[in-house]
DNA sequence: AGTTAAACCTGGTTGC
DNA sequence: TGCAACCAGGTTTAAC
């Protein structure tokens, strides 16, 4: 489910409701894509901080307790987060309690790609072991045109590929992948190398509004995607290409084609996207 | 070193 | 209706 502006909604759903909330119990279901990495009970006591992301990463800050440090969560492909003032029993798809003062934060995710790991810091291992592959954020000022195209340069990879790695730059999946790509009148299946300077520009630009434009709308929700407090997306119902297979182009009223590509679907117009 | 494929896991949808 | 095949928002690890 979640690509940036997701993970980002849910940031700020769980921001303000869990500072300065006390653990009081830790509950696991089945295993996540890793091991939580600390003994439960040593989290009991601790408060929450200030919620902070970095890519499709989220860390909680968990200080003053027996082991200060955080939580380091990734909600995979098909997890959400729900923060609850009266939590039913855990259902088959719960694999994470965090029950607290200010309320039960609970992982839900199907598919158990997700991840919940604690760490004694940001920078500090496992937390900057998982955060070291990272490009920029999106809206990072350090992040230029001219650095883009740099380090577009000499790759032979599809630029649809280079955006999902996230290794230049952080938060596009399949979804805004496919949709910045479109706004920028750029083929997903050029070689990155050839996207020049001016194509990076177009294709930055493209990348901040789109990813703009979702977080605005509460990200997307294709299937089960909340915020914590179950809130649903509506981004999905503006997209250009994703999804659109067969209908017509917003803007050149060319047909919305899908191929697999690197193992995942693209979306796109051959009509006003160009190599 | 760069690129591509396989793996992780479950549930919903599609097609025979 | 039953069941196999395919599809899904992500990332790491192994293999060419």
């Amino acid at each position: 489910m979640p690509e940036l502006p997701e993970v980002e909604v849910t940031r700020r759903s769980i921001d303000e409701p869990l500072r300065g909330a006390t653990v009081r119990d830790v509950r696991l279901g089945k295993p996540l894509r890793w091991p939580l990495g600390i003994e439960p009970g040593a989290l009991h006591g601790a408060r929450g901080g200030a919620a902070l992301r970095r890519g499709k990463y989220l860390w909680l800050p968990l200080v003053g307790g027996a082991a200060p440090g955080g939580l380091l969560m990734h909600l995979g492909m098909s997890g959400s987060l729900a923060l609850l003032s009266r939590a039913p029993p855990p259902g088959p798809h719960d694999h994470f309690d965090l029950d607290t003062s200010h309320g039960l934060l609970r992982l839900t995710d199907p598919r158990r790609f997700g991840a919940v790991v604690w760490s004694p810091g940001l920078a500090q291992p496992p937390a900057s072991r998982l955060l070291a592959a990272l490009g920029h954020e999106p809206f990072d000022a350090a992040l230029t045109p001219e650095f883009l195209r740099e380090r577009l340069r000499g790759r032979r990879t599809p630029i649809k590929a280079v955006l999902l790695a996230g290794d230049i730059v952080v938060g596009a999946g399949n979804i805004y992948a496919c949709e910045a790509l479109h706004a920028a009148g750029i083929d997903p299946r050029t070689p990155a190398g050839r996207v020049g300077p001016v194509r990076a520009a177009r294709l930055l630009a493209a990348l901040r509004d789109v990813l703009g434009r979702a977080l605005s709308l509460g990200g997307s929700t294709l299937r089960d995607f909340r915020d914590a407090h179950g809130v649903i997306g509506a981004y999905q119902a503006q997209a250009a290409v994703y999804g659109r297979e067969g209908l017509p182009c917003v803007r050149c009223g060319g047909t919305v084609r899908r191929f697999v590509q690197a193992q995942r679907a693209t979306y796109w117009c051959p009509g006003c996207q160009r190599r």
